[in-house]
DNA sequence: GAATAATTACTCGGATAAGGTATGTCCGAGTCTCCAAGG
DNA sequence: CCTTGGAGACTCGGACATACCTTATCCGAGTAATTATTC
């Protein structure tokens, strides 16, 4: 069980982006540059924040990404939902069906004690993540390293791409 | 981000044991036919519980696996961790390092604000897991299911293998 | 000088390869059982 | 009848293939800025 490299890539992303202009849109290349990322495949993560309604994409020349929301609308299983799907951990196949006096007719993530333990946890997990926005996290780094904001700008504004 | 298959597997496999008598091993070919499932497999997977303690294995004939500690001392989350090893699901890369201010030194696993929500939300799911045994499982089933036990046992017995 | 139209360069977006992990299979080492032979 | 030795069969355990998903890359469609041209 291991979560997609873009998981973290689209999080630090979207908190650097929380420092900048509003309108102001980044490329895919720049952000990539930022933590040296290969620049390609981060482009394909922040496609799936576009199309999850988190991001706002520009093409063309000044083109590139921005937030399509406040920074306190987007939480962080928002972002973790957008890239790695909706679907849980732990996808119940039903192995209860091949036992006895399993019914092929019944959903088991109902029924089957183990399941709905197992998607008990998850939501745990879920709630935590849904409880923290990109908002609270820019807020507490800058608050922790006040150098942040500045530091981050300076860095985007002397990156060629 | 997606759980093993051989999780599910061993959940039912531990609940099934729990109904039987403690000194009596079951072979992995049986677990296996209760379900219809891969033996050589989920061989593979038992043997993950074996080296976690939670199973002793016998070898030769009237061999076989059984639980190695009573069914309320054994926590879903010893089970999951088994077979899906003890590395977070989020693996801080430490991406900051590269960013500016990044300090090759850090370790910011214990620095990171992102990096430590993750792991915050990763102790809730572990939370809920530890605080479910195998024998609540067995329990609830036993409960809403008052033939599972002797069902379980009744086609153990008539499983070839 | 201002408006307009073609050009150009730059961006995202999706289609296309490469690598790694989960899944699945196989055979050998060890051991318990069963059986037969001998006392 | 009881003991003992050996053959046999069965089990786990780990080494060996396969398939799928993640990771990575590339090129084309579209767009906005720019530049040259005309009025």
């Amino acid at each position: 069980m291991r979560m997609n490299e873009g998981v973290e890539w689209a999080l630090h992303s979207c908190v650097n982006m929380t420092w900048l202009d509003p309108e102001e849109a980044v490329t895919a290349k720049r952000l990539a540059a930022f933590y040296e990322l290969p620049a390609a495949y981060l482009n394909k993560q922040l496609q799936s924040l576009v199309k999850a309604g988190i991001l706002t994409s520009i093409s063309g020349p000044r083109g590139g990404f921005r937030l399509a929301r406040r920074p306190d609308q987007i939480t962080l299983l928002d972002i973790v939902t957008a890239i790695e799907g909706r679907e849980d951990a732990f996808r119940c196949e039903s192995i209860l069906r091949k036992g006895p006096g399993g019914n092929p007719e019944v959903d088991y993530r109902a029924h089957c004690e183990i399941s709905m333990t197992m998607r008990q946890a998850e939501l745990a997990w879920r709630r935590e993540l849904a409880g923290k926005t990109v908002a609270d996290m820019a807020a507490t780094v800058a608050r922790k390293y006040p150098q942040a904001p500045d530091g981050t700008r300076a860095r985007f504004a002397s990156l060629r791409g």
